[in-house]
RNA sequence: GGGCGCUUAGCUCAGUUGGUUUAGAGCAUCUGCCUUACAAGCAGAGGGUCCGGGGUUCGAAUCCCUGAGCGCCCACCA
């Protein structure tokens, strides 16, 4: 780097010059990647993989500016970090999309065929699938691009049907015939978790149903009438006594012409409704086990996207469902079997990709089995016990701990779950079934599962073989993404398990609890150790930031407007752990003007350096005058620190990210630049040449500490200012400069106190100064009252404090026509002839000796009760005396002022 | 129907195992300033029955009970 001149430096920090400079350089010199190395621990994230479907949202800047915290403050840490990026084929998603694309060009999916199909999907994915990874490198993120994975690259595909096989082999996968949620638009299986309630407006049907033999009817309610025609029994609670003479009857039921037995079942709840259920044992997952308890026949009415099928009267067929439900209520009033019909408001399942109402539908499909028979609690070879254990025994941990109870509640109630799907875009089952020929025996029927493809049937010979048609549910092969990044044993073995996972507890089901399975299972360890659930991201109305509600900002956007810095920082401390967050992108402001304000403490360092600009007074940086020539304010900022230092570490290990960088941003802007900066003026500018090294070389030094600080959560700004700083050398980068330890022996109480008490006087001039509006440029003369003042400090005050004159001695006489302030059982006296209106000052004095007055009355009221005095800690009492001391003598000193103030 | 979270200044939020006391910060508002790093800034000011009601305690924003409101998750009520 060859230094800049000061004159090259603007006013107005400037990301986009700087950012993508920076990212460049990270990547040309190889500071983001990780190879194995046994001198050091690693540190490993695996970025949960965006869809390839996906565009930036405001969530993955939150959730991908975390995990980038977390590696890089490692990386500085000495940990060999490897973060390693990805993205998901997202099977349903992306199909949905690639099928609505393909229509849009009047290109039917079914007629083209699964080949054709899925060369659109390849081509799909080269077009779109790279866009989010460009995107999130926009925002800084210190991947090691050189192991990006997907989860259709060849290794990991064969990882995924690896893990197929052997769950087959262990009786984990079986195949079945049972009732699914089904997703007409797409014409699949989807798993218990894609299916998203909404609450919908509808109506509650009554139906009368003729008894047959009988004059009566029976009146059944339903929120679907038209699945009345696969109606093939009537349900009553057995203690029901309106129906009891009813039970064991037959009904005929209308428009099917069908004769269907009325039975009981302790299912029925008699308050409900009539009390009386109409039972579809093909449509209903109620009524399925209704059916199987009572043997009723199960009458499938609806093709794959959900029209009716041949299973119902001719007139009612090949149509939509809620067509036939129109056509099914009309028929019904005709013939005068409609009771009544009611406003109602039911949850209705709707697929999360299709987003279209999902049917109960009877398929034949795959599933993998959850916990062992009789549940989780009799078994550890199943899939589900390892994975609660390793979170109860606390070796996952999971912020916010409360997630935990979620994920318990989950796991302990898990059912099987359906992983085959109905698509195309996945990995196919590793199922090949004989088609047989001639000599084809029964046990061909047996379903052949290998991982590579079978030649023949091992019954009867024939090469006749079909792959079955199906792929697997997204998420069984994302649930093995912790360890199937890593190509090789000798990679699993040193970065696996992973130390963070960085993800929304949206995906807690679907993918958290499903990893720690695959973790337990595939390597007996856990995937990672800690969890951290991230905010969700809301707009200013209180809702969720969606594609489709349209109320997320660009993120490339915004990064162009603020810079990635500020919209790191912005997001990060806007985000307290486990709280949602409303965001809107005005609120970068608070970022950028951060931005702004380091830039500047380093523009106004450098300026200082002699060979930053020419002619500038000659301060050298000395390293070994660090710590020579120091004053109160020294050890003060050193202290301060320090401190920060220490709360910023506990504040990271407890994952508290927003409060680590509020500490910072504290640090930086409250300490660093309102106070030290403008300590060091005087020294800066003063004779002695060695006094102005050591000064700038230490507040360089600090400078730079809070710069590293500050780094994971800012690495641009960072790193233009650290390389500014200093010579460095090629390929040096603040990312693998050393991050700070804090030295407890730094932190002096004794300092700080002392710089609270030229603070507290500082601020109290400035006080008086502000409510006289007196102009900043205007100088004014001040005495203080007081032998504690030392002489070293009054330089200070009257620098800070813009006093002209300053007068300390412990006999002063207040000077009439003054303005006053009493603290710390320091006197100070402005003499502000012909500025001041005395009945104002008068005022003043009198408010801050009622208030003082009160708090003392309160204090006297503590301290004279016996009980606290004798219960309450030995130093908090303490502190109270001494509190109660110094308020008497402030008002003893008010109420002097107040008497002579003429 | 269960479970979880939230309620503190106009807004967004901090507030450690109860005790620096006058409950803090940022934004917004008001006042004065282009003070030679920064107007994306500096120095000040105002603004609060800590959701309501009980209780424990010498002492509660903080712990317990209870009520209200908001949000989220889970659950097969036709």
């Amino acid at each position: 780097m060859s230094a800049k001149s000061f004159s090259d430096i603007p006013k107005a920090y400037n990301p986009s010059q700087v950012e993508d400079k920076w990212y460049k350089y990270w990547i040309d010199n190889g500071i983001f990647n990780s190879d194995i190395d046994k001198t050091k621990k690693p540190y490993t994230i695996a970025i949960p993989p965006p869809n390839i479907t996906g565009m930036l949202t405001m969530g993955h800047i939150l959730n991908n500016s975390l995990q980038d915290i977390f590696i890089r403050t490692k990386r500085m840490q000495g940990y060999n970090a490897c973060w390693v990026p990805g993205t998901d084929h997202a099977s349903i998603a992306t199909e949905t999309k690639v099928t609505k694309f393909l229509a849009d060009k009047q290109i039917d999916k079914y007629q083209i065929g699964r080949e054709a199909f899925l060369e659109h999907c390849q081509e799909w994915k080269k077009e779109y699938g790279g866009i989010i990874i460009q995107q999130l490198k926009k925002l800084g993120v210190s991947c090691d691009w050189r192991r990006e994975r997907f989860t259709m690259d060849d290794e990991y595909y064969h990882e995924v049907i690896k893990a197929f096989v052997e769950l087959y082999k262990e009786g984990k996968i079986y195949r079945g015939y049972r009732m699914v949620n089904w997703d007409p638009a797409n014409k699949s299986a989807i798993s218990d978790e894609e299916v998203i309630f909404k609450t919908v407006n509808g109506k509650l049907w009554y139906f009368k149903y003729p008894v047959m033999d009988s004059e009566e009817f029976i009146v059944v309610a339903t929120t679907r009438p038209e699945t009345m025609l696969g109606d093939t029994g009537v349900a009553v609670n057995p203690n029901d006594e309106r129906y009891k003479h009813l039970i064991g009857k037959k009904i005929l039921l209308p428009i099917a012409d069908r004769e269907i037995p009325i039975f009981a079942d302790d299912y029925v709840d008699m308050e409900f409704g009539t009390g009386a259920v109409k039972v579809t044992p093909a449509h209903d997952v109620n009524d399925y086990d209704m059916g199987q308890r009572h043997k009723l026949e199960m009458i499938n009415i609806f093709n794959d996207d959900a029209t009716t099928n041949g299973n119902v009267p001719k007139e009612f067929r090949e149509l939509d469902r809620y067509e036939v439900r129109k056509k099914v209520v009309a028929r019904l009033e005709e013939l005068g079997l409609m009771f009544k019909i009611e406003d109602y408001q039911n949850k209705v399942g709707y697929s999360e990709r299709g987003n279209v109402p999902i049917e109960p539908y009877l398929s034949e499909q795959w599933f993998m089995k959850m916990s062992s028979e009789g549940g989780s609690a009799s078994g550890g070879d199943d899939l589900v016990t390892p994975a609660i254990k390793a979170v109860q025994e606390g070796k996952i941990r999971f912020y916010p701990k409360h997630w935990e109870k979620t994920y318990f509640h989950w796991m302990e109630g898990i059912r099987d779950w359906c992983i085959s799907r109905q698509l195309w875009w996945g990995h196919r089952i590793p199922v090949w079934y004989c088609v047989g020929d001639d000599h084809c025996n029964l046990e061909c029927k047996q379903p052949i599962v290998s991982i590579t493809p079978p030649e023949k049937c091992p019954h009867c010979g024939s090469t006749n073989l079909k792959q079955d048609e199906d792929v697997l549910d997204t998420w069984a092969s994302s649930w093995l993404w912790a360890h199937a990044i890593f190509k090789t044993d000798e990679e699993r073995k040193y970065y696996y398990p992973t130390n963070t996972l960085v993800t929304g507890p949206d995906i807690i089901f679907f993918w958290v609890a499903r990893m720690i399975m695959a973790g337990m299972h595939f390597m007996k360890d856990i995937p990672f150790s800690d969890v951290y659930f991230t905010s969700i991201i809301r707009d200013q109305q209180g809702r969720k930031m969606s594609k489709s509600l349209g109320n997320s900002p660009d993120p490339l956007e915004v990064i162009k407007d603020y810079g990635a810095d500020a919209l790191r920082f912005t997001v990060i401390y806007l985000a307290p752990l486990g709280q949602d967050v409303f965001f809107s992108t005005d609120k970068c402001e608070l970022g950028r003007n951060f931005a702004n304000k380091i830039w500047n403490a380093g523009r106004f360092l450098l300026m200082n350096l002699p060979d930053r600009q020419a002619g500038a007074e000659n301060i050298f940086l000395n390293k070994d005058l660090k710590n020579a020539h120091k004053d109160f304010a020294d050890e003060w900022i050193f202290s301060r620190l320090n401190k920060t230092l220490l709360q910023l570490n506990k504040a990271m290990d407890e994952f508290e990210v927003n409060n680590a960088i509020k500490l910072i941003y504290s640090f930086i802007w409250n300490d660093f630049c309102d106070w030290y900066v403008e300590m060091i003026k005087n020294r800066l500018y003063a004779d002695n040449v060695e006094v102005k090294s050591a000064v700038l070389t230490r507040a360089i030094s600090i400078f730079e500490d809070a710069l590293k600080m500050l780094h994971p959560f800012m690495p641009f700004i960072t790193e233009e200012l650290w390389q500014l700083m200093d010579e460095r050398k090629d390929g040096e980068s603040i990312s693998t400069s050393s991050y700070p330890v804090a030295d407890g022996k730094m932190i002096k109480d004794s300092a700080d106190e002392e710089m609270d008490f030229v603070k507290d006087i500082i601020t109290a001039i400035r006080n008086i100064r502000g409510e006289m509006n007196i102009a900043p440029s205007k100088k004014v003369n001040a005495m203080i009252k007081s032998s504690s003042v030392k002489d070293y400090q009054i330089e200070y005050i009257k620098k800070l404090a813009k006093v002209e004159y300053l007068k300390v001695d412990p006999n002063i006489q207040k000077p009439k026509a003054s303005a006053s302030a009493v603290l710390r059982g320091v006197e100070i006296f402005i003499p502000l002839e012909g500025l001041i209106d005395l009945e104002v000052e008068r005022q003043k004095i009198q408010k801050e000796i009622t208030r003082l007055e009160g708090s003392l009355a309160g204090i006297d009221k503590k301290l004279s009760n016996e009980k606290f005095v004798a219960n309450a800690a030995p130093e908090v009492v303490e502190k109270e005396r001494a509190k109660q001391k110094d308020w008497k003598e402030n008002i003893i000193k008010l109420k002097e002022i107040l008497s002579n103030l003429s």
